[in-house]
DNA sequence: GTCTATAGGCAGATAGAC
DNA sequence: GTCTATCTGCCTATAGAC
């Protein structure tokens, strides 16, 4: 994933967005402060609050700006790579976020989510929506060119990779190896890759079609 | 898994720890304080310091106290079942916390890891060891015993279990759709399901309705 | 063990000069 | 757009009476 833009906004803005972003990764929406910030980048909190009134509008510009730029990756692997390929580097953006020694954005403030003001809590979703929408379109896509197997409806798996991969990240921050993020990634890329199992056959509930909730 | 034991403590002390773990689980370590504490036990902030003289102390035991109560109910489930139930036990140790609208306390603080005083993260650590030990001597055991199937190394299972599990949490959490977690955790569960004996299929843990959108 | 009172600092946010 | 100055409120933590 590539680093916030520096020319869509004026320039002070656009790094304070930059130096935020970092600071909710690696710290959470609560461990930081526009004093962080500020100090970091010279200037003082009364300029900050000049570009962002309030630390809730920081906070969506933030999550709107990461959404944005990760759906960019998506659609750019679309575009580039052949299905068996995707998934693959699905991964990879996460991995992109966390070799920065950052958690990815959407997943630290999930954590944080029911303290969270509401129009971040929407953004937030908006985010694993999309995520999901993109995963369950193109797991489908694969599983019908008989590129991928899997047990399950794809938006079953498409969740649960989610899932995994946000889990992984989270537990290869705490101790420091990102190998652990590769060796989940790795798992749950090769459990779509090896035969299903001629087990017993799949209950209803794994391989009914069912509608979403919309909100 | 069972709340705090009420008796292990002075009864303040006690107290103070229940509640201070719920506000851990929903709004994180630095989304709650003394104050918070306080005026739900109807007790003053300087009493609290009486039984916890720093906020890190008080962290401390709450991640020892979780631990603890955690690798109680993993012993109980290795006394009580016999291997191809323990996984599935082991699945709803986690879902008894989030039936409860709370996040697994570890996966939250695993979040604001780098934030954590150090003895905070030295604690938070031995949870993740010791489940994982746990973990992957039951599947070794499991697939050994010929009732377990997943490809790979036990550890990397293991390892991927957790990642999953702890980020399905956080995901359902976000939606408040508890369904999301049981069906990552299905989806899981049934990876590793045996090929051929699998007597008795797992049992559905979804109920029939979906849940309800919020708002 | 619990209280009152308070220290000392930092949080998010605003007013108004330049 | 950025600054200085300031407000109000909350934070963790301590001193000392009861």
């Amino acid at each position: 994933m590539t680093p916030p833009a520096l020319t869509a906004r004026s320039d002070t803005a656009s790094r304070v967005i930059r130096v935020a972003e970092r600071l909710a990764q690696t710290r959470g929406f609560n461990g930081f402060s526009y004093a962080d910030i500020a100090s970091e980048l010279g200037v003082t909190k009364a300029s900050l609050h000049y570009h962002f009134a309030t630390k809730a509008k920081l906070g969506c510009a933030l999550i709107t700006g990461y959404r944005e730029r990760f759906n960019a990756g998506l659609a750019d692997i679309e575009a580039r790579y052949d299905t068996p390929q995707r998934l693959r580097r699905y991964v990879q953006l996460y991995e992109s976020v966390l070799v920065l020694d950052r958690m990815c954005l959407c997943g630290m403030l999930a954590a944080e989510y029911s303290g969270l003001p509401l129009p971040m809590q929407r953004e937030l979703r908006r985010f694993f929506d999309e995520n999901e929408q993109w995963l369950e379109r193109n797991l489908e896509q694969g599983r019908a060119e008989g590129q991928l197997t899997f047990h399950g409806a794809p938006l079953d798996f498409a969740r649960t990779l989610t899932a995994a991969l946000e889990g992984a990240m989270l537990l290869a921050r705490s101790y420091q190896e990102p190998e652990r993020f590769a060796a989940a990634a790795r798992y749950m890329l090769d459990a779509m890759r090896a035969p299903v199992s001629a087990a017993a056959p799949l209950r209803a509930t794994a391989s009914k079609r069912r509608s979403r909730p919309r909100r």
